[in-house]
DNA sequence: CGTAGTGTTGAGTAAGATCAACTGGTGTGG
DNA sequence: CCACACCAGTTGATCTTACTCAACACTACG
């Protein structure tokens, strides 16, 4: 479904490819060979909807994909019923690393706006990572920061209070958003709604809201709509009890 | 600290090693060359005891170790002091691949008993995972399973109540244990206080002990000091709204 | 036999959930 | 252009879950 928009002309099968490159080589850079092997993955561009689904849990997953402009979220569905947001991925990530070597997903991920995603099968990230040992390498830092900040979400999750949750959370985005995309680390478009922030800190949405006026009434932050504004950083991260060591961005390169 | 032992006659080295290949062998047979890689690996065994340290956060690890006897767990500290469990380690999973790529733990490894843990330079399976790349893909699934539990745990204490957190993670414990050693799974031993169990849920303590009554109360499990009688299999598995997907067995050859 | 670590129980409290009503934008169709 | 519906956010009142504090019991261990 969805208006697949083949990327078959050399020319934007080229951009797309050094999409998957660049990515990787953010953990050291490839030699030629795996840049060669990585250009011969084959890969199609996609337009998704927001809402649509990238992988489903309980699904054999074929495809992997790079998150190449919009917005997208893993979830879990409890028995009965309650949905727990496992992470939101933003530009530029992969969005599937997680599912590469195990054969039924264990979660869904979703599209959260209209976006892009660069699909791929996952054979041939598997095949490439065989061949090329600097390609599992990145793939394997990848996936662990990603497994660190799921840490820092159980962690924020089982121990902080409601207001410290949210805090928390809104750092990270500022912090992650800022390292991908260039500054402005006092303002951010995040499209999630309150039933998503409630469904990512294991609150409800009537909760999250009375949280983020008392952030509001305490001047950390400023809310309109989709987007968040930090009026005082330093204490909104004392809020939060934020530190950034668990995004490991001594590893990663500045964009 | 605390005694090590070293490994040094070649009967008990080759039986070390023959651990760490087994481990890394159940997700695909190695070539004759991946085994050697791996038997050069330098290891050393060590006995500690509970409540020594493996990792620290913060730390730059040095080393990665097998968990050959006894229980260890994976923990974080919030700036207030509180302690979120992240994982729990049982004999034979390696338990620290967490770390392997990444400069700064995120986290502290603990023993929770008594035990061995087998050592080796980190770097020595970097680059045994970079020569060899069914090795890499071994570290990757071992990875990967260890991500998909702390999915689960995310989820169930951000949606499940009390008493189901508890039930779900007694189910937990007892199919990965008796699928790591043989049968009886309706018992097992449990080396956790409720303070480690409160620490692991995000609940108190207090409230663990209340839970572990109400389930006590409806003829689920049968709870003695540290070991664990499940009474009803079935209905504990309904009360934590237990499936077994999440630990992908399938994936995992029996012992 | 005393002390320390766990487990157990009760009473009171607080954080967060639930339920319900209402607001204000943003379409969308007549 | 207005009427209507719809969705997200907002607020209040009430209820429940789980926390806090405190006392006491039971082993285990020196």
């Amino acid at each position: 479904m969805l208006s697949p928009t083949e990327g078959d002309s050399n020319h934007v099968a080229d951009r797309n490819h050094i999409m998957l490159t660049q990515r990787l080589e953010r953990h050291g850079m490839m030699s030629q060979a795996a840049r060669t092997v990585l250009r011969n993955i084959p890969m199609t561009l996609r337009s998704l909807e927001g809402g649509s689904y990238i992988v489903r849990e309980a699904d054999a997953p074929a495809l992997c994909a790079i998150l190449v402009s919009g917005f997208a979220y893993r979830q879990k569905v409890t028995g009965e019923g309650e949905r727990q947001i496992l992470a939101v991925c933003i530009p530029g990530e992969v969005v599937d690393l997680q599912n590469l070597y195990l054969d039924l997903a264990d979660h869904s991920v979703q599209m959260l706006t209209n976006g892009e995603v660069l699909a791929f099968p996952r054979e041939a990230l598997q095949i490439a990572a065989a061949k090329e040992a600097a390609i599992a390498r990145a793939i394997m830092i990848e996936a662990q920061l990603d497994a660190s900040i799921l840490r820092e979400w159980l962690t924020n999750i089982g121990q902080r209070s409601a207001k410290a949750r949210l805090a928390h959370l809104l750092c990270e985005f500022a912090v992650r958003l800022s390292a991908s995309s260039p500054a402005e680390e006092e303002a951010y478009e995040l499209p999630m709604n309150q039933e998503h922030l409630g469904d990512a800190l294991g609150l409800t949405a009537v909760h999250v809201n009375r949280m983020l006026r008392a952030l509001h009434d305490e001047g950390l932050v400023l809310w309109t709509r989709k987007s968040v504004r930090m009026t005082d950083w330093r204490k909104l991260r004392v809020a939060g009890d934020f530190n950034s060591r668990y995004l490991h961005l001594d590893q990663i390169p500045k964009p």
